[in-house]
DNA sequence: CTTTATTGTTTATAATATAAACAAGTTTAT
DNA sequence: ATAAACTTGTTTATATTATAAACAATAAAG
């Protein structure tokens, strides 16, 4: 019935990074910044989080002369996502 | 576009209690127990924050000789329950 | 009567989220 | 040129939270 939830996924933070790439090939971190309204540092270490699980590839470069950091999902982060969002509607008993 | 989720909700096993109890009039702790696949203590600390919060309403009694809790959703968590669905769907972004 | 089972509560520990402090470089103003 | 302020993030510290382990109180069984 109540299946697990992704601990990983199972942050409003990291949810919202997900959700928002998901949709997209890829995102620049002040694009996030602004979508989730988090802070630097937290924004940064739940990107990492997600890195370092494989569910975001992270990719630094330029944009003019200020570092960028890109985000894109990976399969394996979007297969994860499919999973939360299915194990997530079990416990929203939208039957009533 | 991504609105907070109540924390208090936000925790899988409570969401689970909740799920749980905004379907029926209301439900024993053994019951809740078996559906959730919680300990005891744990299940026991997050029905004391659910009813601390005034999200739920718990009844002390007797099922013959055996102590026996029973919880119920109150207006104000089936409100904040229906709520946390609402905004939760942002994060699950089905538009793709 | 004492051992085991039932029904929970309290406490302790480990994990997590978040903000505050820091860092490395860039642009602007003087 | 050089100091001040801004950009783009990272690292660290703190407070919260989730969870399991230990405890308690009564009841049934041997």
């Amino acid at each position: 019935m109540f299946k697990p939830l992704d601990p990983l996924l199972h942050s409003a933070l990291r949810l919202a990074i997900m959700s928002l790439l998901v949709g997209v090939k890829s995102a620049e971190f002040n694009y996030l910044l602004e979508e989730t309204k988090a802070t630097r540092g937290n924004l940064s270490v739940q990107i990492t989080k997600l890195k370092e699980a494989g569910y975001v590839e992270v990719t630094k470069g330029f944009k003019g002369n200020y570092p960028v950091t890109t985000c894109a999902v990976t399969p394996k982060g979007l297969e994860a996502f499919d999973t939360y969002v299915e194990s997530m509607k079990a416990y929203l008993n939208t039957k009533r």
